[in-house]
DNA sequence: ACTAAAGTACGATTTAAATCGTATAATGCA
DNA sequence: TGCATTATACGATTTAAATCGTACTTTAGT
């Protein structure tokens, strides 16, 4: 399976979310964050993030004992490729629909709220030239 | 289990899509719509939405042979659920991060992107005041 | 050199979701 | 009435994800 179109699970997401964060990860770390919201034994996590490297999710750095973990796929592929479901399933494809919602229900700060307008506005202005 | 804190399946969501889109629907209905997009046996859907039936998520009007389903989980509030999970587990908390990414992935309309606007700055007039 | 501590490896099990086949019931119509 | 058609009911199976226990290995300290 190629990784465009694999399978990412909500635990392996929630791995994903921890190696991101950092540059190089051991199976602790990644096991101490994720036991502060959820109860899991310790061989649970090394062996999903064993898993993962097998289907070529992440790699690893073996050379010492304590192995060192990097994610393989891009944060921003996986974010659109989940957004593009959610909007699939849950916004009649509208993109639209699915901001507003967004903006509706969250705070976002003032700063945000600049970036995103200024967006809009380089958007309409493609859209007119 | 509270309806609140019920765990919705990806299969479920796809019927609950359609039977949001029409007042009452039939597993036929749901089925047709259904396979355009992948293959299913028509009683594996007719048990999916027997289990919905039986988790709360439909209600049905079995007064005639044909069963009329109705979605009994608010659409908004799905919604939400999702964007919350997605948020989290893939935007580090940031609805503005989602936003952004999205404007910037997909295509709006000018209409919904004044629309946007509009909710921008109510927001940031609430923010002021 | 021995032992405790801290790792990884990996098979086996459990849990949950999705799928399907077969039985049965109701309906319409020749 | 009898039969084909179109439904639902539901147990059983398959598939996939998540979890865990136990065995083994490496390292550091004494």
């Amino acid at each position: 399976m190629s990784k465009k179109d694999m399978h990412i699970t909500e635990a392996e997401l929630e791995i994903l979310q921890v190696l991101w964060q950092h540059d190089g990860t051991t199976v602790k770390q990644v096991h101490e964050e994720l036991t502060q919201e959820r109860e899991a034994r310790y061989t649970t996590t090394l062996k999903q993030m064993q898993v993962m490297y097998e289907k070529g999710l992440l790699s690893r750095d073996d050379s010492r004992r304590q192995h060192i973990y990097y994610p393989e796929v891009d944060r921003k592929k996986v974010q659109r490729k989940f957004m593009d479901k959610m909007m699939n399933t849950l916004f009649s494809g509208s993109a639209g629909e699915m901001v507003l919602n967004a903006l509706g229900s969250y705070k976002t700060s003032p700063e945000e709220l600049d970036a995103i307008k200024k967006m809009i506005d380089k958007a309409k202005q493609t859209k007119k030239s």
